[in-house]
RNA sequence: GGAGAGGUAGCGAAGCUGGCCGUAACGCGCUCGACUCGAAAUCGAGUUAUCGGUUAACCCCGAUACGUGGGUUCGAAUCCCACCCUCUCCGCCA
């Protein structure tokens, strides 16, 4: 959420802003409802204020002994008065927060302005993509060729946009999940939680997925709870509510969870394969960072998530995505990006980004600085990573002219010490 | 599923026969000060948030908040209803 004082003092940021993100969401609007809201506000508070004292005058009467009978007549219109005005008011309080709920986070000064994927800023570039001396193969094709990956048994269990892994790709996956798991809690200072995959409303709206993307989100049926689409939603709101202590900070979270997404808007895209998914494993990274570190965060938290790929020995780039193409609640992010051979393309496989006080605000996350006001904390999150477009990279990065499928080097200890998979 | 207890500041906890008890007793923590070479202990002072008005900002004034949402009343932490959550016991269960 943005703050309501830095619209009302300085519209003209967040209208650059708005611009810059090519949102149609308008100002004016805004400043109409806010005026309404605190006309009401001010005059509803006026009354309270005189039924208050008048009150009390009725409560001095009775420790007195005195009637004040004529007075509770005059109060009861006063307090039916107050009771309509209230209502107007709170009416007028919830079309300013609704208002305000739909906005999107301030981008930083940093960040390239532009209006879509086309204008992102390539950051670097890490490996150089293979080349290959055999008609290589899309890694779905490798999957279900060494029989680890079944797309068709996934349709017929569930429907489309799943797979069931089996054997070596089940094994595959978990190795995954365990060596970024190893990585960040061993080699970084991320704490492993296991959170619920499924939260409710509140929780959703603390991050930013509700109420503006609700149609992205798998709903429970007679209860008010949804299937999380990214950990980041579970990890950030351990914290709604509470002030951290200073010292506390920078405080990460790191998990393993299935993250459930209704792909609503992306049909035709990305049909096959491991790329979208309706459910897949990802480990994700989540920190909670003092102000003035958050940035800093933020880079550590890109260099986490490349290490991996690195040490996976994968090709990547990195990028820093303009302003048209920054999701909803970040301030930056930099996106990674997997070579994938057979698309001849490098394709999204991390996205790390500062929220800056935006989740913060909705949550109510706060820590207190020493001797000091609590203020609110910076959130960040960033994919550290998905298993299943690593996996989609491995088997297409990693394929052999014969058939088989090497194993990373790195992923060696977490599979039984397997160097190859060989066609049956 | 059955029975009971409870949700009040950063934490613990009192108030709960409706009205100078919500800037909320008391304790802890935290901040500052005294004592001390320094520390501990001790003593003293301070320490809720949000919104509105006003302001350069602070102060100040007003309103709201006792799990959440309603109700009764001139007035609700306190009485009534519904819901959420936590704990204890019993039952059932992976």
């Amino acid at each position: 959420m943005i703050d309501l004082k830095l619209i009302q003092k300085s519209p003209d940021v967040l209208v650059k802003a708005l611009a810059d993100r090519h949102s149609k969401i308008d100002v004016a609007e805004f400043q109409q409802l806010d005026a309404t809201r605190r006309r009401l506000l001010a005059e509803v508070e006026t009354l309270k204020g005189q039924s208050n004292a008048a009150s009390k005058a009725v409560a001095q009467c009775k420790r007195n002994g005195e009637s004040a009978d004529h007075m509770m007549a005059e109060l009861s219109q006063l307090s039916a008065r107050i009771k309509e005005l209230d209502g107007a008011a709170e009416a007028a309080k919830q079309a300013v927060e609704t208002w305000l709920m739909a906005v999107p986070n301030i981008p930083d000064a940093s960040v390239p302005v532009g209006k879509d994927e086309t204008e992102n800023v390539e950051v670097h570039r890490v490996g150089t993509p293979r080349t290959f001396d055999f008609p290589f193969k899309e890694h779905h094709e490798v999957g279900i060729g060494l029989g680890g990956l079944d797309f068709d048994r996934a349709g017929k269990l569930t429907g489309s946009r799943f797979v069931v892994a089996k054997g070596w790709a089940a094994r595959l996956e978990r190795a995954l999940v365990n060596f970024y798991l190893d990585t960040h809690t061993l080699q970084e200072d991320y704490i492993e939680v296991n959170p619920p995959f499924m939260v409710n409303r509140t929780t959703m709206t603390g991050t930013g997925q509700l109420p503006k993307f609700e149609e992205d989100l798998f709903k429970l049926q007679n209860w008010d709870y949804f299937l999380i689409p990214t950990a980041e939603v579970p990890l950030t709101n351990l914290h709604a509510g509470d002030v951290l202590d200073e010292a506390q900070l920078p405080l990460g979270y790191t998990a393993a969870t299935p993250c459930f997404r209704s792909e609503a808007g992306s049909y035709g895209k990305d049909t096959k394969g491991l790329i979208r998914q309706h459910q897949f494993i990802k480990v994700e990274m989540v920190r909670f960072a003092h102000p003035d570190d958050s940035f800093h965060q933020l880079d550590l938290m890109v260099r986490s998530a490349e290490s991996l790929l690195e040490k996976l020995e994968l090709p990547y780039r990195t990028i820093t995505l303009c302003t048209g193409d920054m999701g909803f609640g970040s301030a930056k992010t930099f996106d990674i990006e997997v070579w994938l051979p057979a698309q001849n393309t490098y394709r999204e496989i991390s996205s790390c980004s500062n929220c800056i006080d935006f989740q913060a605000r909705r949550a109510n996350i706060k820590f207190r600085p020493k001797g000091g006001k609590p203020q609110w904390v910076h959130t960040l999150n960033g994919s550290g990573l998905p298993t299943g477009r690593t996996m989609a990279a491995i088997l297409e990065n990693y394929q052999q002219k014969d058939g088989s499928l090497l194993i990373p080097t790195a992923l060696r200890p977490y599979m039984n010490n397997i160097e190859v998979i060989e066609p049956k």
